[in-house]
DNA sequence: GCCAACGTTGGC
DNA sequence: GCCAACGTTGGC
C-alpha cells in the first residue's frame, strides 16, 4: 500500500465537496502535469491512501484523507471542447492525460497547517515542503503518513 | 496582488 | 536541441 498527497484549492473543490458527492467519490479531472499523470496512470493502486491538501487557502494544510478507488484511465474532459480542461492534442486514441478516482475517507478533526508541517521532525524530506515545488500530486512515505496522522 | 519557481511553447 | 518568452502555481 502507498500513499499520497493531492492538493486541491478548497474554493474549486474542497474535502467537505467530496465528502457530499454521491458515493463520496470524484473523479480527479484536470490534472494537466507530466510527473502527476505519471504517477496517476501508472503508479497509483486501489487502495491506497490520500492527503488531501487545501492549496492557496487561508491557511494551506491537510484537511483529511481520501482513498484511491480506481486506478488510471483516460481523463474525459480532455476530449470536451467544452471543458476548462479541453486539450486538444489529447488524443482519444492515445490519451495524454489520466486520472483516478479519489473517495472520501475522513476530515480531520483540525487543519493541519503548512506552517506546522514545515517543523515537524520527520517531515523535511517530504515533497510537498521542498522550496519550489508546485506538484499537484506526489508520493508520500508510510513514515510521513503515520507522522502525520499522529499531528491531528 | 506580488512574485519566485518552474513547466511549456515555438522560433531558430 | 537551445533558449527566450510566456503561462501557471501557490505561498505570502
Amino acid at each position: 500500500m502507498a500513499y499520497w498527497l493531492m492538493k486541491s484549492e478548497p474554493d474549486v473543490f474542497s474535502i467537505e465537496d467530496l465528502a457530499n458527492r454521491p458515493q463520496q467519490t470524484e473523479p480527479w479531472d484536470g490534472v494537466r502535469n507530466y510527473q502527476a499523470r505519471n504517477m496517476m496512470r501508472d503508479e497509483m493502486a486501489e487502495g491506497d491512501g490520500v492527503l488531501f491538501y487545501h492549496s492557496n487557502a487561508k491557511p494551506p494544510g491537510i484537511a483529511g484523507i481520501a482513498e484511491i478507488v480506481r486506478t488510471g484511465y483516460p481523463d474525459p474532459t480532455a476530449f470536451d471542447p467544452a471543458s476548462k480542461y479541453f486539450d486538444p492534442k489529447s488524443d482519444p486514441n492515445n490519451p495524454r492525460w489520466y486520472l483516478v478516482d479519489v473517495r472520501f475517507v475522513r476530515q480531520f478533526r483540525r487543519l493541519i497547517p503548512l506552517d506546522e508541517l514545515r517543523q515537524v521532525a520527520g517531515l523535511e524530506g517530504m515533497a510537498l515542503l521542498q522550496k519550489g515545488s508546485r506538484l499537484s500530486v506526489m508520493p508520500v512515505s508510510a513514515e510521513e503518513w503515520s507522522i502525520i496522522l499522529a499531528l491531528e
